[in-house]
DNA sequence: TTGCTCCTCACGTCACGTGAGGTGGC
DNA sequence: TTGCTCCTCACGTCACGTGAGGTGGC
């Protein structure tokens, strides 16, 4: 048995599964109850480790036997599979390397490696849900804003939960030209909700829970006046939308 | 549940996985029973998601939390095993792709498939064992000669059972000034057990129960003799080794 | 006697998937 | 009432791996 398997180089606990399954027949015993393996077998087993090898599922290759002989559709639809397989891990390595790269966090979402070392730790877990909720090219236009680093966005970060209406007041007058001038650079951002894959209600329910969630008052504050003052320069100047 | 599962990309069934197995805290229930999910299952779920996706298992995303925040040693572990396993399935990919470009047999051992249309049923069968038994080199060899496809390789192979005492004599003699010929331009073919990776002794007896068990006595006569013969022009000029 | 291989259950692993059998809200 | 979602076990799947507990040959 063991000699079997060394020639064939498979384990021994394999080729037992393979009796198990049926994938092998049981050779004739010796005196002692040793198995005693013919070539046959040999053959046999080398064929099923092949087809296995290739990605043909145990049952495929049984049921491969009772039918017509090549599997060639089979075949095909592997080799298409496996390409399909192939790629996402590319893309899956590629990833690892930009984690490695930048020596972020594993759990960085994707895209996010090269930003990581200036987020913090609200932020980070916020982009998290933002990945979720969002579409690509709106990702992407996220990452652009956070790479250039605004310095209202980073005073946003820091912001206390102490902080008073001064200071709120302050910093979401000062965010309104910076969002502007964003929003006028990304088109992405105007209404990102609208091109959620989950559909606008319930991204915009999640991201509202997840805003909640994870700022501190002022900080909400903040957005809610920055909102508001958003509203009111639009009602101004109208976008030219039709 | 649903909704959780659909914004995460996630099926049910895992969301509850990852609940049995402890990664993801069960929420609070509602008045009927029904989980409530909050920001920060979300936010979990999305993190251990993307951790699965990077390749870590759920058992090692577990002992991520106990320990260190990063795992920068896991990650670069999976980075390189990642590497290996995606040079593997690219190679099982173009063997795939072989086995379909001439539509030969699934089971063809690898390397073989250009060849497959010109086997018969016997060769193809001593092939899977030429596979085991021998190393790269030499089957690259077999490969080459088979290639050429020799009369007298064919004759032999189509030599009936019964074939008569003068029958085999004459095929054998014929054989061996185009072994002798092969042997010397391809160097591998002169002692293919010795290069053997399962060893010599193992390798001669694995090939001569497959030889016995799938050739016909009359093809294994001409073998028998074939090789007397070469024996006898050996003799006369003897190898030019040290 | 020691160390090695062989044997047969049977249960474990990994990451879920799939019913069975039942409840609750509109 | 119908159809939908939710719930909890518990068992199934895939391809093995891993003991437990015991025998046989040198």
């Amino acid at each position: 048995m063991r000699e079997l398997a060394r020639i064939t180089h498979t384990k021994v606990s394999t080729v037992r599964h393979y009796h198990k399954v049926g994938l092998l027949a049981e050779p004739e015993r010796a005196a002692n109850g040793y198995k005693r393996y013919g070539v046959s077998h040999l053959i046999r087993l080398l064929q099923v480790k092949r087809l296995s090898e290739l990605g043909i599922s145990l049952p495929q290759i049984a049921a491969m036997d009772g039918a017509g002989a090549g599997g060639l559709a089979e075949i095909r639809a592997l080799h298409a599979e496996l390409e399909v397989t192939i790629e996402h891990l590319t893309r899956i390595r590629s990833e690892l390397a930009q984690v490695l790269d930048h020596d972020a966090p594993a759990v960085t979402p994707r895209g996010f490696a090269a930003l990581s070392a200036q987020l913090s730790s609200t932020q980070r877990l916020l982009l998290s849900v933002y990945a979720a909720v969002f579409d690509e090219p709106t990702l992407e236009a996220f990452r652009q804003v956070l790479y250039r680093r605004e310095e209202t966005d980073v005073e946003l970060d820091r912001l206390p939960a102490t902080a008073d209406d001064g200071t709120v007041e302050d910093l979401a007058r000062r965010m309104v030209p910076v969002t502007v001038r964003l929003r006028g650079e990304y088109p992405q951002l105007n209404n990102p909700l609208q091109s959620s894959p989950l559909g606008a209600t319930a991204a915009g329910l999640t991201m509202a829970h997840a805003l909640v969630e994870l700022y501190n008052p002022a900080q909400l504050r903040v957005l809610k006046r920055l909102d508001t003052l958003l509203q009111q320069h639009d009602a101004k100047r109208p976008p030219d939308r039709p």
